[in-house]
RNA sequence: GCCCGGGUAGCUCAGGGGUAGAGCAGCGGAUUGAAAAUCCGCGUGUCGGUGGUUCGAUUCCGCCCCCGGGCA
């Protein structure tokens, strides 16, 4: 399929087949793919993160694809700044782009940029994600004001973050949020948008065939490479679907069987989390496919 | 063939004369620098079958079927 817009958009829950699709796209269109994933930023996690292969890679050029570490914490502003950066590197006219992925939060920085937030301090920062043991209904009662009101007492992650914001800039995390972002994209270039999003049933049974073969061709050894490293456990790496499970295994804390029991769960209730993001944020210009 | 134990949600199981409940799975939702994260909500069921007792049976009784274990 040969398209007219500059940039090309291809979201969808994993294992719906957006890697195929991708570099199909690329190659009628003399394309490069921008990665739109969180997990597959790492190198470390080839197998488990369901990367493109270095078969796939060669057949059109690929970029953001396993090019950090996992002793990073990569994040949505990285990313940003990935992008950014290739950006002036292609100068967007004159080279399609297709990003492709299954993460939601960095489709939605791409199009509708994500608002100015301080630099936190590192010394505010692990003093917050060290304060383990206190429970976050205590965490919570830290807070501002306004991050009080409108964050759960439950929901530790947005608790830590709210705090390293206010205590790092004495503005409420809210406030910061209210600023826009600017747009990363801009107006006169043209976005067509793909949604892939085959029927449940279908992504539940490629999830569990997928993470079979994953441990066919090796996994456990990855998992056992990325385990030598010793990183944070509160790493993102360290907690991508099949790392935690896998070393379990690999700790004689689970049945292999287990292992890849829970593992293929934790894919489908991701598959699921995605789907409701891509069903409820994003707009009707996004063309759907249900392959 | 006989004797035990068991058949309850997709799975593992609890319960008990007034049409049933947990965990896991599943389903729905939120999502602004960890997002494959984090958080919120929802039981989805001929209680193996069939007769009987009873106002009323998934529960008590009989018979049958199925699955374990034991004795032969």
């Amino acid at each position: 399929m040969k398209l007219d817009e500059d940039i090309i958009l291809i979201a969808g829950p994993t294992a719906s087949g957006k890697t195929s699709a991708s570099i199909k796209l690329a190659q009628e269109n003399d394309a490069v793919i921008l990665n739109t994933d969180s997990m597959q930023v790492y190198e470390d996690l080839r197998i488990v993160s369901a990367r493109p292969s270095d078969e796939e890679i060669a057949q059109a050029p690929h970029h953001l694809f396993g090019h950090r570490s996992g002793a990073e914490a990569y994040s949505v502003a990285h990313w940003l700044e990935d992008v950014r950066a290739l950006f002036q590197k292609f100068s967007i006219q004159s080279r399609k782009m297709i990003f492709v992925g299954g993460t939601g939060q960095y489709f939605n920085a791409l199009l509708d940029g994500i608002s100015p937030m301080p630099d936190i301090k590192p010394e505010i920062r692990s003093k917050i994600r060290s304060m383990v043991d206190v429970p976050s209904q205590e965490l919570h009662t830290m807070l501002d004001e306004k991050a009080a009101r409108e964050l759960r007492p439950s929901d530790r992650q947005r608790i830590t973050r709210a705090l390293e914001v206010y205590q790092s800039s004495g503005k409420s995390i809210i406030d910061w949020q209210a600023e826009k972002g600017e747009a990363m994209i801009p107006d006169n270039i043209s976005v067509k948008k793909f949604l892939v999003m085959p029927p449940r049933a279908d992504i539940h049974e490629r999830i569990n065939m997928r993470f079979d073969k994953m441990v066919e061709e090796g996994a456990l050894d990855e998992i056992e490479a990325l385990m030598k490293k010793n990183l944070e456990s509160s790493l993102p790496v360290m907690k991508a679907i099949g790392v935690p499970q896998l070393a379990a295994h690999l700790a004689g804390e689970l049945s292999i069987e287990e292992a890849i029991e829970k593992a293929k769960a934790a894919t489908r209730q991701y598959a699921k989390r995605q789907s409701t993001w891509f069903n409820n944020s994003f707009d009707d210009q996004w063309k759907i496919f249900g392959v």
